[in-house]
DNA sequence: TTGAAAGACTACTGCCAAGTAGCACACTGG
DNA sequence: CCAGTGTGCTACTTGGCAGTAGTCTTTCAA
């Protein structure tokens, strides 16, 4: 119970911090800001969290997991390469619109994180496009996919995807859903395979 | 003759600044830094430019400017949809690539340029999307494109395409115009037509 | 040779924000 | 009613850096 409570705090404070961060920039947010906001003071930040940079890798790193875990599930999962891609680009899309202020946060203050965080994170974006290449070229062996270049095919539909959170408006034209889908439908069109109708 | 000095000064300043915000951001950097590594001091910065901020914006506006007139030109040019569209994104992942550095800085440190600057920007990349969409909306009505949803594959060609400046290695496997090349191919792919031979 | 103007430097100021030391208050169990 | 513990706050310190005031030097024109 006390546990819960401590984690509860740990994640007002995270909510907090990613909507100003976002919002104003990591250098341009003070953690008195945030404590504000919250209606605490700053040392209070300071019992849950080392520093302002470990609470930047706090709200980063998990984002990052779970854009990971939607293509390895994806693509480790049942069907077609066709299926399993346009699977594994939906359901990131979903994890970079669900998580799109954190996803935006990372791509602007990469340059703050420590060493050893940003370290971390880049071996899981490496897995990320080792999974996403072999998909490719599973679709490719399979006759699915026609591919010039295969690394550069799983750059641009990382980027395609990733790119959302620059333009996506939660209130906007389209829902969630549907942005997600259109997009997996380009994505199929991008390496030659036809996107599953409705 | 002392305009051209004056302006060659100008230009070693945004060089330098490029370089630094790029390796170190824009608030990991300081104006003594990029002095010194002129071997110049911070008051010699302080006569070509009026403040840091204005320094960030002088380095990222004349690209964005680029970036809408590859696609202008582009789109005004000679040919088909078809071809005018691989034209457009091949120039402009020419831009992306050649100002990779100015592109980074822009889109990470998007949040440190003042409210004027950041309007003008926009609109550039308002009219950017509304070039791209009209072109899109060509091609279909020519019948050479198929497009579910005009403005979102407008949004994920652009996205496709400035996202190369998180992953191009100018020392890399590949050569500037191959990748745009490729790029411009997996466009054209995504769009439902053919890319060109070749 | 001298005076003026331009250009760059030295040596500041002032502010802002991260991080901390130590206090105060509340709650719980005896 | 009172110790002891946990939890948060007040009130600092500290350092770093944007921006500036005023000086020095160099250049060029008369």
């Amino acid at each position: 119970m006390r546990e819960e409570i401590l984690a509860y705090k740990r994640e007002r404070i995270l909510q907090e911090a990613v909507t100003l961060f976002y919002k104003r920039g990591f250098t341009g947010t003070t953690l008195d800001d945030i404590a504000a906001e919250l209606g605490v003071t700053k040392p209070f930040i300071y019992t849950h969290f080392r520093s302002k940079v470990e609470l930047l890798a706090a709200l980063c790193q998990p984002t990052i997991e779970m854009s990971l875990e939607a293509v390895a599930n994806a693509a480790a999962g049942e069907g077609t390469p066709a299926q399993r891609l346009f699977r594994a680009m939906t359901d990131f899309a979903q994890v970079v619109l669900q998580r799109q202020a954190n996803i935006a946060i990372f791509f602007r203050e990469e340059k703050n994180l420590s060493d050893e965080a940003l370290a971390e994170i880049n071996t899981l974006r490496k897995k990320f496009d080792r999974l996403l290449s072999q998909l490719l070229r599973d679709g490719v062996a399979a006759g699915e996919f026609q591919i010039a270049d295969v690394s550069v095919a799983a750059l641009a539909l990382g980027g395609m995807i990733s790119w959302a959170y620059t333009w996506h408006r939660p209130e906007g034209r389209l829902a969630l859903e549907d942005v997600c889908k259109r997009l997996a439908e380009l994505a199929l069109r991008m390496v030659g395979a036809t996107p599953p109708p409705d």
